[in-house]
DNA sequence: ATCCCGGTGT
DNA sequence: ACACCCGGAT
């Protein structure tokens, strides 16, 4: 087996495995009803009901204005600015998102442009290999599928760069499809109004995970203005340290607040990694080097070495930088963009 | 479990 | 300083 069709592989494994309401009937793995329990579902489903409601009253009258929130966007822009929001607030993303689309407003369009041009309008948005994973999915959306995103969770999981969260995103926001959107935000909001208890950060729990899709709504129109809603109120309202309970919609029906907000902020946080001195920070300097070089310019090895005191660290870096394609090597040690 | 990035709020 | 941000890949 090639390499590629073993990472679908892996990828379309680890998918299954998370959605049991997919492979609940192959697999035999456990529904979300039977994970929950079928009464507490059922109260479950009537807590959510009233929720519903609600929310979206809140939803209508306090969503952002955000531009990709418009009948207008299409499946691609969806994709697009949930890329760019992945480890990214949607305040920084709004301009880059404009201007990326005016410059390559479909797949087909990305996938012709200048790796270097890319990376360039990436910007300071962070995490520039999300830039060259979009171009390569951009790439196969318009060789595979005629320049149109799959409407399929496991095709959109094959993509490069697309992982739980963004496939399940497309379907909810860009089709319509109902499907639990699980991030973050939408876990804690989730975790606190229904369970009374703090969501704790680290992966998703299988809990966790069956809850979201007790309380989708069944419809599927509204199951995409829920995730939307949801998610919309765990940016704003019920944030994690000091949660605005005074406007939450939801405040008269909330289990964590019945229980008088037990531990709140308390969250296991996924053991980041420090920034200051780090190989990510001096990567960071060279890729904010290189875009400000005109094109096809090239970093002089002796410049970079201005940005990094430590050698061996200005080494690993420019290799590692090498290794994921965002810049070339030219004359032995000196760089550019990729072409 | 770890790495990747940069701006913002506290 | 520190956590957080509509995660994904390894």
């Amino acid at each position: 087996m090639v390499d590629g069709v073993k990472e679908v592989c892996k990828k379309k494994w680890r998918a299954v495995r998370c959605c049991y309401d997919f492979s609940a009937n192959f697999f035999q793995k456990p529904t979300p009803v039977q994970i929950v329990g079928e009464s507490r579902a059922r109260e479950l489903e009537q807590s959510a009901q009233s929720a519903r409601l609600a929310l979206q009253a809140w939803w209508a009258n306090n969503a952002r204005d955000l531009p990709w929130r418009n009948e207008s966007t299409t499946p691609w822009g969806v994709l697009v600015c949930e890329v760019m929001s992945q480890q990214t607030q949607m305040s920084r993303v709004v301009p880059y998102w404009n201007a990326w689309m005016a410059q390559w407003p479909d797949a087909a369009a990305l996938a012709q442009a200048d790796k270097a041009d890319v990376i360039r309008a990436w910007g300071r948005l962070g995490y520039p290999r999300r830039a060259l994973r979009l171009q390569e999915c951009a790439q196969q959306v318009a060789a595979q599928y005629d320049d149109r995103l799959p409407s399929d969770y496991d095709e959109l999981l094959a993509l490069p760069g697309i992982g739980d969260y963004t496939a399940s995103a497309v379907l909810s926001f860009a089709f319509g499809k109902r499907v639990a959107v699980i991030d973050t935000n939408i876990r804690r909001v989730l975790s606190r109004a229904f369970l009374g208890i703090e969501s704790l950060g680290g992966s998703c729990t299988p809990l966790e995970r069956a809850l979201a899709w007790v309380v989708l709504p069944k419809a599927a129109g509204e199951s995409a203005v829920w995730n939307q809603a949801v998610m919309e109120l765990g940016a704003i309202v019920c944030t994690a340290k000091q949660p605005l309970c005074e406007q939450c919609p939801l405040r008269a029906q909330c289990a964590f607040v019945k229980a008088g907000m037990p531990g709140l902020g308390e969250r296991r946080t996924r053991p980041r990694q420090k920034f200051a001195g780090t190989d990510r920070q001096v990567r960071g300097k060279i890729m904010q080097a290189l875009r400000a070089l005109p094109t096809g310019q090239t970093l002089q090895y002796k410049d970079a070495q201005k940005l990094c005191d430590d050698a061996a660290q200005l080494d690993r870096c420019i290799a590692s930088l090498d290794e994921d394609g965002l810049i070339e090597i030219v004359n032995g040690h000196d760089m550019r963009l990729p072409a």
